[in-house]
DNA sequence: TATTTGACACACT
DNA sequence: CAGTGTGCCAAAT
């Protein structure tokens, strides 16, 4: 279990959920993978998601909705261009109604914080 | 083995 | 109500 790759495959599998025109943040899922707190690092884990498929980083913004991770894509609109595609309407790179279109993973596949085995 | 960085989040002023 | 500063976990160098 403590594979490196655990902990991505982790946050993989939690973004891979995001459904299309919905967005999560990186609180959320790093709360989704059991590591509450650890936002950050689900970012850098994001980082190598690159080289993957399956992987729309472009659904995870931070928690204001803000395209934090915008400058990381191969376009700088690449990101918001994607999420307009889907129905997020972006602004000045962040997300309009961001609370309507916010996807929280531990609530809506009702992950429970508790059975996370910590 | 230890230190610094990182696509954030929360608390305080 | 808004802005600034500090803290968090994990990975990479």
């Amino acid at each position: 279990m403590p594979l490196p790759e655990d902990f991505y495959d982790r946050v993989y599998a939690i973004v891979r959920q995001i459904p299309s025109g919905k967005v999560a943040s990186y609180g959320d899922i790093a709360r989704a993978v059991g590591a509450a707190g650890a936002a950050r690092t689900v970012g850098y884990a994001m980082n190598a998601s690159h080289g993957k498929d399956g992987i729309p980083a472009h659904r995870v913004v931070n928690r204001i909705g803000m395209l934090s991770g915008k400058a990381h894509f191969p376009g700088i609109n690449a990101m918001e261009q994607m999420l307009e595609a889907e129905g997020v309407v972006i602004k000045n790179d962040q997300i309009q109604d961001f609370d309507r279109h916010h996807w929280d993973p531990v609530k809506e596949l009702g992950i429970d914080l508790d059975d996370l085995g910590l």
